[in-house]
DNA sequence: CATATTTCAGCGTTACTGAAATGT
DNA sequence: CACATTTCAGTAGCGCTGAAATAT
């Protein structure tokens, strides 16, 4: 689609905007990771196992925003590429615990890298000063402040 | 989903904030048009045949990047709801000549209310400048000059 | 008993593909 | 003939629901 013969009530949305760049680069990043045998979700679930240690499905799901039904079969596909390990969870044995392999630590940052070649194309018309401005703004109207917005440490 | 707690490595990442923010917006407009009983399909049609007059169905997708097969079924809609006219088009007959009724045009104000609201509900934490900032950026990122950013009247 | 986790089957939406019928 | 338009059936991805089995 050519974005600028759009209606001009459109082109004025935010809304409007916010989605089309939002699936300009969707379709960047998940062109990135289907060549590199992955996937969004499986970069996600492996960054939060990296950040915080073992984990149950169902808290893996809420970190990175995944439904419990996908959960399931992400997980069967990073035990597959045998970059995570899966097994009951002595604490409460309802739980999966999974958790990072050594395989699964080195694949995160080959994905890590790919992502962040992603951003660097999505971002490609935005001098560094618009970058930091559009991560602030858009971290506001998602409701997730910056990282590096965080308290410090105490 | 707590977007707070999402991996660090997400939180610091634009493509991932681009896509929550759309997904929060795109989720506020889509539900301040179902209560209106209409799409922002619909809208986004109304719209384009308002500011082009009359067009094929073909055109009418390709203008609000709509697929012809969904163009059919929105086109549906919009005749069932008597604010639309189809008729084949005198000049090729392969063509269905859609236009707005005059129930569309009124329908189409009162939608365009609809979405400005939706635009004021999303950028909620933002102030005036952020907001003209962000549209700007947004802009460039989705190929899609702002209306206003046009070449001037020679 | 109420609650939480995992798993599976299935649904709704969105965007798309392929093919057929029609016409230029 | 090559090409464009409309239409329909079907597909893939995503996010979700409902229910069953398991355990707390």
């Amino acid at each position: 689609m050519d974005v600028s013969t759009a209606p001009a009530r459109l082109r004025a949305l935010p809304t409007w905007l916010l989605n089309q760049a939002a699936r300009r680069a969707s379709g960047v990043v998940a062109e990135r990771m289907r060549a590199a045998g992955s996937h969004r979700s499986h970069y996600a679930m492996l960054a939060a196992l990296d950040e915080r240690g073992a984990l149950s499905q169902a808290d893996l799901g809420r970190l990175v925003g995944l439904d419990r039904s996908d959960v399931a079969g992400a997980v069967a596909d990073l035990l597959a590429a045998g970059v995570v390990d899966r097994r009951p969870d002595p604490d409460d044995r309802r739980r999966n615990s999974v958790a990072l392999t050594p395989a699964g630590r080195r694949r995160l940052a080959e994905l890590h890298n790919v992502v962040l070649a992603a951003q660097d194309d999505v971002l490609a018309p935005l001098d560094p000063d618009d970058r930091a401005q559009l991560l602030r703004l858009l971290a506001r109207l998602a409701g997730a402040p910056l990282p590096d917005d965080e308290p410090a440490h105490p």
